[in-house]
This record gives C-alpha cells, structure tokens and sequence, in this order.
DNA sequence: ACGCTCACG
DNA sequence: ACGTACGTGAGCGTC
C-alpha cells in the first residue's frame, strides 16, 4: 500500500498563524505561520513517510471564500497582512522540503485536494491522508482516504468508521446535510429552520437530498417542516453544490508526478537561514550547503575559481584568505580554492605581504594548531567593521559586503574576493573617523594576545570544586527537604511558575508586581518577603546553592581540558561597547559578592611553582567621567587619592568628610554608579529605598558637587541626537537608534545608553591598550608569565613565583600608563596561588 | 526559542 | 501615566 498526503494549505497555515505567538527576523518580517506549517508537516510526513506528497493552496488568499479557523466571523474576515506576507515564503519551504505545491486558476485548495484524494479512491493500493483543519473536507472520506483533522490542540484521525459513529450518516452523505443545514462561516444558505439535528435525522432517513424531496409527503415530516422544504428547495439544492468538493479538477497531474520528494538540504537551508528559523535546521540535520563559485552568481568581482595544488608559488603579494571546511585564497587578481592541508600553506603567512582575513583571532588558533605562526602582517575585516560601528557584531563577510557595497553576496559563497575589498573602504572609513590606530595598534594586536590567552587556560582544582559541589548537594537535599515540608507539598522549587503558585496562593504572602507569564519571584521580591514566612529564606538558600552546582560546579568541571585547566573564548567583537565578552565558558562571572559563592575562586589556581598575579583598576569608569568631562572638582578628588565615595558623599550630604558614615558612603557610591549608568531619579530612589524627591535631590546636589558633569552628560546625549552615535577617546563608535525612537521609553533607554557608552567604551578601549603592552612586555622580560584572563577591569597573570615581582611592576606600569589623561589611573595588584588571593 | 533568574564588571 | 539603572552569559522551565 502506498500513500499520498494531501494538505490544505491554507488552512494549516492559519492554524499555524493563530495558533503560534508572533514570531519575526531580526529585520521584522513575520515568520510564525512558516514556522508552525513546517512543524504541522514535517511531523505528519515522519509519521506517515509518504510515497506522494501534496500541498494545495487557494490562489487568492485575501478573498478565500471559506473561513478555515472558528475564531473567525463569517464575511467580516480578512487575511491580516502578518499572515498575507509569509504565503510565498510557507510555499517556498514547503517546496524545499519535497512537496509538491500546487494552486489551480478558478479552483480552491479544496478541489484541489478532491481530485488528489480522487486518485486513491480510483486506486485499490494507494491510501490517502487529508491534513485540513477544516470539517467540510470530511466528505472525502472512503475506503482509501483518511482525513486527518487539526484541531486547537491535536490532529484527530477520521476515517470512515469514526465518521459514521459521529455523525450516523457517511461521509458521502456529509453534502445533502450541508444542502439542508446550511454553512453560515461558506456562506451556503441551506434550509432555512432547519438545523443540524433535523438535517441529520433527514439524511439519515432518506439517504439523500434526492431521496428526501422524491419523499417529501412521507408521513415522518410534519406538515411545517414540510413547507421549509419545499419553499428552500432551490437554496438547498443550490446549497448542495457549494458545498460538494470538485473532485475532478483539471490539475493537469498524475499521481506519478507528485511523488515525494524528500528534503532538499541547500534550498530549505537558506530559507531557514532567511527565515532565521534556526532550530530546523538543527532538527532536520541540515548542513550548510557546498561553497561553490556557482552560488555566487550575482556577485560581479568573482574570477574562476581554480583548484591550486601550489598555492604559494601563486600567491606572490598581500593576499586574503577564508579558512573553513574548505580554503580560499584571493591574490593576484584570482581566486583559488584550495583542497590541501593547512600545514601546505603555512608558508604564506610570512614575509612582507599582509593578509586579509576575517576574524584573526581563529586565523592564530588554526595556524598553531598546525605547529605553525602567523608572522606576516594581518588585517581582519571583522574587527575593522566592529571598531567603525559596534553594531557590526557578529556579522558574516557576506552581509558585511550587503551593508557597505550593497552586493548580494550569498552567504553560502566564498567571500575572499569581497574580503580584500571590504578591509580598503572600511580602513578608509575609519581613517575618516579617525579610529585607524584603534584598529591598527590595539584590536589587531589584540587579536594574537587573546589567542595566546585563551590557548594558555586557566588552572582549575577539579577534585577541590567537586568536592564542593558535593557539599553543596547535601545542603540542597535538606534544604529542599524543609521546604517541601513548610509548603506542604512536593513542587518544582526552580520553576517560578510553580514557586509562586506556592508563595503567592497557597501561602497567600503578600505578592509584588507580576510579570508576563505569573508572580515575580526574584531576589528582590524574596528578600522583602524574609520576615513573612520562613520558607524564604530557605528559598534563597535553595537558589545560591543550585545556582553554583549547575553553573559553576557542573559548568566548569565539564570544560576542563586534559591538563587541568579551563579555556575561555573571548568574543572580541560582540558588545555595543567595546567590551570583551567571555563564553564557553565564561569566566568573567565567578562569584565573588557572597562568602559562599567567592569560595569558588579559590579552585582558580596557580600551576605548581607559580603564582598568580592579579591586577585591577581602581574606578576606572568614574576617574573617565572625571577626565572626559573635565570637572575640577572630581579630578583633584582622585589626584589626590581621595575616597571617592566618601568625598561624593560629603559633598552631596554637606557634611565634613570625616563624619561621612558607612551608609552615607553607600548612598554616594549608588550616585556614582547611577551617574555612570545614565542617571535616572526612579532607579536610584528603587536602589536605595527613598522617594522619587529625595532622589532627585540627591542628583541635584551631585551636579551641583561636581558642577561639570550635568553639561557633560547633556552634550554627549546632544551630540549622540545630532550624529546617532556615541565616540569613546579612541574613536570607537556606538550607533544609537533607540535617541530617535516614537517611543519615549525606548528614546530615554538611548540617552542613557549615550551617556553610559562613551565612558564604558573607554574604560574597554584602555583595558585593551593596557592587555597588548602587558603581553608585549611579558613576552620580551618574562617570556614564561602567561596573560590568563580579563575580568572588564582587571588582567591575571601566571608566572614563576620568583617572577612575580617583574609581572607585578609590568602589570601595573603598563596599565596606569595606557592611557595619559588629566586624571591619574591606578591598579591595584595582589599576588596569591589563587584567585581568592 | 524565550523568559526568568542570577552570576560578574 | 508609564516604568528604566549600563554591559554581559548560563541554566532552567515552559511553550
């Protein structure tokens, strides 16, 4: 037996519409509908791997007689434009996934799926499966064709036994009912008064439309019912046609010519890619499709490719390469593909020539990886376009070349030949913008320093944390033990959902603001809830505790590598700032804020010998206020070595330095931190607990403390309206959309992100300067001392214990003295065999 | 995939 | 009237 699927496309696709929340890409085109047909689909071609496949839609959406979804109102319906715009992309995938998508002039879906459907009636060994969400398709059914219903939440299958058991007649029969009840959501008029109970009851008795009017004087109808019949007549038969499904349409097609055709990989990749629908692609184990010239049709400066079996005798001057599955090398004006080993090419890397890559950092790791070095000059149009605009995080070559060229490049061609192109207009931009040397002395650099640093690693004592953790489980177990016990039952305590059904209902303690999907439950909320109920506490406990085994236990032993020690990837263009991220693990969130959490940095160690050295800066970001904005005030405050806490707090509280208390102090330092953050009045008052006045106040008195910060901040907001992005000192760029938004919560998000951004782009571009004048000068004087990490404002170095006095001097000579401004910058260093010190 | 929560600077 | 501190990444539950 084979079998043929048949789908109403429109209909699973408005099901898929309603039924899925708002789904988009990232440039806002809808994509739910696409998303939910796919799953529909997919998941009914698993279950019945069919021999045909077929998927029908209507050729004119908007006007669809039919009314597919019950939430419609019958003819006030139109197709909203959200679902409008995703039909050609659902037929498009549907096609790439081995459909045969068909729509016929003058037809709907339906009769198309009535003449398909026809085929297996005709055929003793073909069965066939309607998937429809819609009951009118239900006349289909027979011997060989099986409706498959979607419903709001399942797929029912119906076949001729089910049919009949629900509705007494057959399914043949489903039309003369129709005739007779009529369909308001078809507009098929049908009787009128007379509804499905007396329609059914009718059919079943004289087993037509036909046999029922041949019958009319039949003593079973009541002389009114009677007069209904015979004054509708001409509407039910009427009626009868509408609703009977044409099931031979001229498609023009056998069944021979709708086999199915199974997955095709490189088309469904790159709607998926387009559609952003990410996660098929990983379901259906779809790969990223051959990097052929032949996809790149439409990008004029592709040569031929040539396969070169000797590429160095080829590439005689500055050249740009793409290492992936495959190599590709643009020199000389041509293009090359390459199918050796790395280790054949390693030569190139030397010399005068420079090299145009995109992303360097992965150019060093694959170059060592061959026991080779890069040792030519390298460009690396990934961090040139980063430094120009932030924005340009995590973007490929590709679109890099859409964006600056408005070239179409496929994203699944090679771009070497775009890449040599890409790195002279973006290093023109930035010579323009004046950020060149940023480029040029400190991200490319950068680039080889953190190779070196994610290669050395980070020593961890895995027996040590394991042992940890072990001690951690046994507090979880009785502390989840009590709370069960106090909330009386057994429940889920990481689910918030469940959490705070528990705290909020059953427990009925007072509840804060809610959030989308129930109470909120964070920390906040929990430790104003202390002194309520004792289950609190032990709810905080439960969350720290699980918090360090399944991140920082669990997480950290699963990256160990075979020597004992942890590698960290540094992202080095993703953050709107400038800042380095850290992932895979990340070490730049370790705990440190609680006793019981800071004691996982004492698993961060020292190799046997060694020591590390640890250096940070002392307020970097508010001595970078000091300095950018040029207040006196607060530049002779750290000139001079003052607490600046205590110094702010004494002049925004009018109160001698001397008699500034411990909570004066905190108050002062949440100000400072506001003013870096882009200050507003409802935050800081929510931080420290006062009134929206007070807090106002207090800002007041700020500014007028360290009177050139307000005029400050208003110009760099002012400038950022003006030109739509923020500079660092060194010309780093952040582009800021959100200042022009309707919106004025999105609009005041933008101007405290343009008040923010410069300071804290520029405490990352310092850090940066620092980290390459640091490994510069290791390297020459302590060629041992290995850079381990970068926590945002503070370097780590491993090196031989003898060696820690040099690393200490470098540490702190290279970092105070990366940047020369108007105020001093200071780091502090400690040396200890671990994190902890 | 997304929201919530929480770890860091 | 409304509701935000700036920048990140990971794990978990939920859909």
């Amino acid at each position: 037996m084979k079998n043929i699927l048949v789908i109403d496309g429109n209909s699973i696709l408005n099901r898929a519409f309603y039924g899925i929340r708002a789904l988009s890409t990232k440039d806002g085109r809808p994509t739910n509908a696409i998303y939910g047909l796919i799953n529909i689909v997919m998941k009914q071609v698993s279950a019945l791997s069919p021999d045909y496949a077929v998927i029908a839609f209507d050729l004119h959406a908007p006007t669809f007689r039919k009314q597919m979804y019950e939430g419609y109102k019958a003819g006030r319906h139109e197709t909203p434009e959200e679902l409008l715009a995703q039909f050609d992309g659902a037929k498009a995938c549907m096609s790439a996934l081995g459909l045969n998508v068909m729509t016929l002039e003058g037809y709907e879906a339906d009769d198309i799926l009535g003449t398909v459907s026809a085929f297996a009636s005709k055929d003793e060994g073909t069965h066939a499966y309607i998937l429809s969400g819609d009951r009118d398709l239900l006349q289909l059914i027979d011997e060989n064709v099986t409706v498959l219903l979607a419903t709001n939440s399942e797929t029912l299958t119906v076949n001729n036994g089910e049919f009949e058991e629900k509705y007494i007649i057959s399914p043949s029969q489903f039309v003369d009912l129709k005739a007779l009840m009529g369909d308001s959501s078809d507009n098929i008029p049908g009787v009128s008064g007379v509804g499905e109970k007396t329609a059914i009851k009718l059919i079943y008795e004289f087993g037509s439309l036909d046999g029922l009017y041949e019958n009319l004087d039949s003593p079973s109808i009541s002389p009114s019912l009677r007069a209904k019949l015979e004054k509708d007549k001409d509407n039910a038969y009427l009626s009868q046609t509408l609703a009977r499904i044409v099931r031979n349409a001229p498609i023009g097609k056998g069944l021979s010519d709708l086999t199915y055709n199974g997955i095709d990989n490189d088309k469904l990749y790159a709607l998926l890619e387009d559609f952003e629908l990410y996660s098929f692609i990983k379901k259906f184990g779809l790969t990223e499709p051959e990097r052929t010239c032949a996809a790149a049709p439409t990008v004029e400066l592709c040569g031929e490719y040539t396969e070169c079996d000797d590429l160095i005798s080829c590439v005689t001057d500055d050249f740009s390469i793409e290492i992936s599955d495959k190599i590709y090398v643009s020199a000389n004006g041509k293009n090359y593909s390459f199918c050796g080993e790395i280790s054949a090419i390693t030569p190139l890397f030397s010399g005068d020539r420079t090299v145009t890559v995109f992303d360097s950092k992965k150019l060093y790791h694959t170059l060592w990886d061959n026991g080779a070095d890069v040792c030519c000059k390298v460009h690396d149009v990934m961090l040139s376009a980063y430094v120009l605009d932030s924005s340009n995080a995590q973007k490929s070559a590709a679109h890099l070349a859409k964006v600056y060229f408005g070239i179409n490049a496929s994203e699944s061609s090679p771009s070497t030949y775009l890449l040599a192109e890409l790195d002279r207009e973006l290093r023109s931009r930035l010579a323009d913008t004046g950020a060149l040397s940023l480029l040029d002395e400190v991200e490319l650099p950068l680039a080889r320093v953190l190779a070196k640093t994610e290669k050395n690693g980070f020593r961890i004592d895995v027996d040590a944390i394991n042992a940890f953790g072990e001690r951690l489980r046994t507090t979880v177990d009785t502390t989840e033990k009590e709370i069960y016990t106090l909330a009386g039952e057994e429940f889920n305590i990481s689910s918030p959902k469940q959490l705070g059904e528990i705290l909020f209902e059953k427990l009925s303690l007072p509840h804060g603001k809610k959030t989308k999907s129930g109470y909120s439950t964070n920390a906040e909320i929990l430790e104003s809830l202390r002194d309520e109920h004792p289950i609190i506490n032990l709810i905080l406990e439960y969350r720290q505790l699980t918090k360090l085994i399944s991140t920082y236990v669990v997480g950290l032993t699963k990256a160990v590598d075979a020597q004992g020690r942890v590698h960290t990837e540094f992202k080095q263009a993703l953050t709107a700032t400038g800042r380095l991220s850290s992932a895979e693990p990340n070490l730049q969130n370790i705990p440190i804020r609680t006793p019981l959490g800071r004691e996982m940095r004492g698993f961060f160690i020292a190799d046997e010998g060694c020591v590390l050295v640890d250096a940070d800066y002392s307020q970097i970001e508010l001595r970078l206020l000091a300095a950018m904005s040029g207040d006196e005030n607060m530049t002779d405050a750290f000139n001079s070595g003052a607490d600046i806490h205590a110094r702010t707090a004494a002049a925004v509280f009018n109160i001698p330095e001397p008699f500034v208390d411990e909570d004066l102090r905190k108050r002062a330092k949440a100000v400072n931190f506001g003013i870096v953050y882009g200050i507003g009045a409802y935050s800081l008052s929510k931080d420290l607990g006062i009134s929206n006045a007070e807090a106002k106040q207090y800002i007041q008195s700020y500014f007028d403390s360290y009177p050139k910060i307000d005029g400050y901040l208003r110009a760099t907001v002012e400038a950022a309206e003006r030109d739509g992005y923020t500079t660092t000192l060194f010309g780093r760029r952040r582009y800021i959309p959100e200042l022009k938004a309707q919106n004025g919560m999105l609009r005041s998000f933008g101007k405290r992100v343009a008040m923010n951004s410069p300071i804290q782009g520029s405490a990352a571009d310092i850090m940066k300067i620092a980290m390459v004048r640091v490994a510069d000068r290791l390297e020459r004087e302590l060629p041992d001392a290995k850079l381990i990490m970068q926590v945002h404002d503070e370097l780590i170095v491993e090196c031989k214990e003898n060696d820690a006095d040099k690393a200490r001097v470098i540490l702190c000579e290279e970092m105070e003295g990366a940047a020369k401004l108007s105020v001093s910058l200071t780091a502090d260093v400690q040396v200890g065999k671990s994190w902890l010190g």
